[in-house]
Parts: C-alpha cells; sequence; structure tokens
DNA sequence: GCTTGACCTAAAGTGCACTCTAACAAGTAG
DNA sequence: CTACTTGTTAGAGTGCACTTTAGGTCAAGC
C-alpha cells in the first residue's frame, strides 16, 4: 500500500515513512502484516503538503501545521494565521519570481541582439 | 573592501569569499596587503547572482554561467540557452505558485467561514 | 607597544530534507 | 520449494549551500 501512495502521490517510499516518523503523516492503520493501509484522502492532504514544500514552508512548519490539524478545531485560528503568514510571503515571492523572469527575457534579447549583430556584419 | 561589499549586496564576508573559491566570482585584485579590492560592478553581478539563486538555479549551473561569462564572446549561444532553460522553468514555477497562492487564500477563506459559523451559533 | 578590528587561508562543521543500508518478514508466481 | 517482490525497522549516509573554526597578518588609534 505505501508503494502505491509512492506512486501515486509522486513521493518516494521512504519519504513517506520519514514523513510519518516526524509526524507529518497520521499513523496509519496497519493490515494483518503489518503493512500501511492508509485512508484514500491521504493523496489529498500530500498534494496539499507538496504545495507547502514547493513554495518554501520549511518542514518545521509544516510539521506544526500537521500537529494542529489533528488537534482539531480548537487550533483554526493559529493554523488561519500560519497560513497568512506564508500567504504574504508566498505573495511578495512571487512578485520578486517576476520580476527575475523580466530580467532574464532581458537578458536572452541582448543574446540575440548580439548574435544578430555578428551574422549582421559577417555579412 | 570585502566587508563593504558584503554589506551592499547583502551576502555575508564568508559567503563571498565561498563563491570566489567555487567560480562564482573573478579573483579580485589585491592591495598592498593582500586585500581583495573589488570592481564596483561586482554588485550588479551579485544582484544577478542573487536572483538566479532565488528561484532555485543550483550552484552548479550558477558556476557553469559564471565560467562561461568569463570565457567571453564564445559562449554566447550557450549562456542563453541555458537562460532560456530556467526561464521556462521559472514561468512554470510562477505558474505552480500562483495557483498555491490561490489554494491558500480558499484554506484562509474557509477557516474565517468556520469562525463565523462558530460565533454565530454562539449567539 | 598593545589592543582592536578588519582582513587572510584551509579545512572542518552545520542544518535541512531527505535517502539509503542492513537485516529481516511475509505473500505470490512458477 | 525457491525466487521475487513488497513490505518492516532503526539508524547511518548524502548532497547542497553555506557557516564556522583555527590560526594567522596588518594598519590605525590610545
Amino acid at each position: 500500500m505505501i508503494g502505491e501512495v509512492a506512486e501515486k502521490s509522486g513521493f518516494a517510499v521512504h519519504t513517506l515513512r520519514y514523513y510519518e516518523k516526524i509526524g507529518l503523516l497520521p499513523q496509519p492503520d496497519r493490515d494483518a502484516g503489518g503493512r500501511r493501509s492508509y485512508d484514500r484522502d491521504i493523496l489529498v492532504w500530500l498534494e496539499f503538503l507538496g504545495r507547502l514544500k514547493d513554495f518554501g514552508m520549511p518542514i518545521r512548519d509544516r510539521v506544526l501545521y500537521a500537529k494542529m490539524r489533528a488537534e482539531g478545531d480548537q487550533t483554526i485560528a493559529a493554523r488561519r494565521a500560519l497560513l497568512s503568514t506564508y500567504r504574504e510571503e508566498l505573495a511578495n515571492h512571487i512578485a520578486s519570481l517576476t520580476e527575475t523572469l523580466g530580467v532574464l527575457d532581458d537578458k536572452i534579447a541582448i543574446y540575440d541582439q548580439v548574435a544578430t549583430a555578428k551574422n549582421g556584419s559577417r555579412k
């Protein structure tokens, strides 16, 4: 079962066990042979964790978020606050990356100009 | 002099020496006491390196780019190709981050709804 | 002349986030 | 019955990008 979740989620089997150990994933049920048997909604959670990871939330805070989530409704305000902080950071980051995209486009355009000038002068 | 560049660029002194050792920065001139004396345009280069770093270009490729740059015009096509590859990657990354921003906003909105429902039911 | 502070080098250490190893168990196909 | 696959654990190892340490030089101020 862990292999299947690994394949569908894109995380390695090792990574799933590691995530479980550090508290990012809930302790799954086990089958008769002691193997992990996951709920289907684990994939939704993993997809969300992947997003948190992709934009740079450190694993520490992902763990914190996961633990609060496991504690239920009384942590909603704290979870909202945590996500809000990262939401702002992400918005700033996107703005800065968009600027960088423009810088790269400018650079590439300049390289093209240099190349064209060379071809032109070579006639 | 290295302290001044560190302060203006935002990179630590140690990091500047490390960057020099791995070939990201040119070997600067030295003064009588053997201290690094940088050209003013080092700051422009550092700012660009910072951008390459920020969007996730690994140091390996930053070094490759720096080395090609040092080799002069004959590497322009290769440099253009390298930047183009990362430009595409960056555009995709920005798209995915923008999607994630939406996901976060949705989550936050849901948390707000839950909080409102609670206050309402509490009367 | 001594201290302070900025600089120097080479090399070891750090923190993050996995990733792999070793040694084993259990179920399945031929 | 044997081989193969998939799973189990604890703990060691890896790669990246710095970051710190150890041990030193040099110029300026008191």
